[in-house]
DNA sequence: CAATATATTTCCAAATTTATAAGGTATGAT
DNA sequence: ATCATACCTTATAAATTTGGAAATATATTG
């Protein structure tokens, strides 16, 4: 289950002819396509990890606006939305609540799907490189394995999902419930607590002595940071 | 005053009514904008290091598409194409091109703006959302860090909220009850003494001289008021 | 300059946040 | 169906931050 599969698209969009041409332009060009025909169909299938998001701002049941507040919230997920309205207004606004593009129907299938493909090539490059490495920590994606000091450790789905997540913005502080939404997808209302016994296993794993932690750090009132390389805070 | 500039934004575009009122929307809105009416002179502007480049694709010397090229061949730099070429082969081939976006002439300025920004959210993560900087006090919201003069200084969350509102208006008087509320979240009937004890707190960590403090000043009667650059009151 | 009002500092108990261990539940394999 | 593994929840202990009072300093006013 490796190759030639470009991309994971979610499709969110009740008018099946559209979803439909839209699936059938993204599938022949390579594309894994997921739909869902009402909004929060859309926000719970965010859980199959998506790459991109097409969105219809006029859902049956949730606001296109308002999913987009949701993805927003705490993840970078690239969104295309794909609307009706066309006033610059309407098109401001979606770009100013974080979509990445802005499509007005009627479209152009091949256009969309070329617009796809210029979103999925930008943050592909930028998110999923496919090894981490520093020299303490070394993570491979590809055999999906983690190596402290040379020796590899097992860590269990969530425990990945987290240090991946880590991984690819050492520094950054993440939130709980951005880690909640990590670990589980989107729609989760998890405990808080949750989170921290996730950390206290990865840190078993993952800091030798998890008293003086080297990677990941708690930040008090904030959440937690994993730093790249042992050294600088 | 600081947290002006939003990113660099290269136009390369020989009509000069176009890059003029690009321009200006551009400025309007904090960004610095170069503009270059010829493909060659785009080229050899890259090396001022823009965030963003405007592309015309039908310049007198360089063809856009070659300009898209070239810049790909060595850079992520993200493109937006600006052009009359409206038809979907020229926008699938701007976008197969490497393009990020592609608008069609004759375009509305603030969308163009919009979706300028959306690039750079996508590659900077905006400067001026995510960081706050004017030389002796830089604050880096994606890592929660403050440094003063360069050295990092240890803040709790609450001095970190205080501190992230005041760069957000700097010059604008704060009353301890907004103070609270930023504090707490909410509507909270806190004590009055209880800022002054964290304005303290935070001064200690942010002021070097607190008897003259450079960032946080008291208005008597009124509040507190944070100064951007410790210079003109 | 004294009286008054406002601001700053100090301190510690109370409240909040986090770490950790242990038990229960879901999931998937055999 | 049974078992093992990983996951989520809960409870409690430990750590840190915060609130608020009182003491001290500073500014304003008459």
């Amino acid at each position: 289950m490796v190759m030639s599969q470009k991309g994971k698209v979610l499709i969110i969009e009740d008018e099946k002819k559209i979803s439909d041409i839209v699936r059938s332009y993204l599938e022949r060009d390579g594309h894994t396509v997921i739909v869902a025909d009402t909004g929060e169909k859309g926000v719970s299938a965010l859980k199959d990890d998506p790459d991109v998001v097409v969105l219809d701002l006029m859902l049956p049941d949730i606001s296109g606006e308002d999913i987009c507040e949701t993805i927003r919230r705490d993840s970078d997920l690239p969104i295309l939305m794909l609307t009706a309205k066309s006033e610059e207004e309407d098109k401001i606004k979606g770009l100013e609540l974080g979509a990445d593009d802005y499509v007005v129907k009627p479209f152009s299938p091949r256009e969309v799907v070329a617009r796809i493909n210029a979103l999925l090539r930008r943050t592909k490059r930028m998110v999923s490189v496919l090894s981490f490495n520093s020299g303490a920590l070394r993570i491979d994606k590809d055999s999906v394995k983690v190596f402290i000091d040379g020796d590899q450790v097992e860590l269990t789905s969530t425990e990945y999902k987290i240090l991946v997540a880590f991984s690819e913005r050492p520094g950054n502080v993440f939130s709980r419930a951005q880690l909640v939404n990590i670990a589980q997808g989107y729609d989760f209302e998890g405990y808080d607590r949750t989170v921290d016994a996730h950390i206290k296993n990865l840190r078993h794993k993952v800091d030798p002595d998890p008293k003086n932690p080297r990677f990941i750090k708690t930040v008090y009132g904030m959440g937690y940071r994993f730093i790249g390389i042992p050294d600088e805070d």
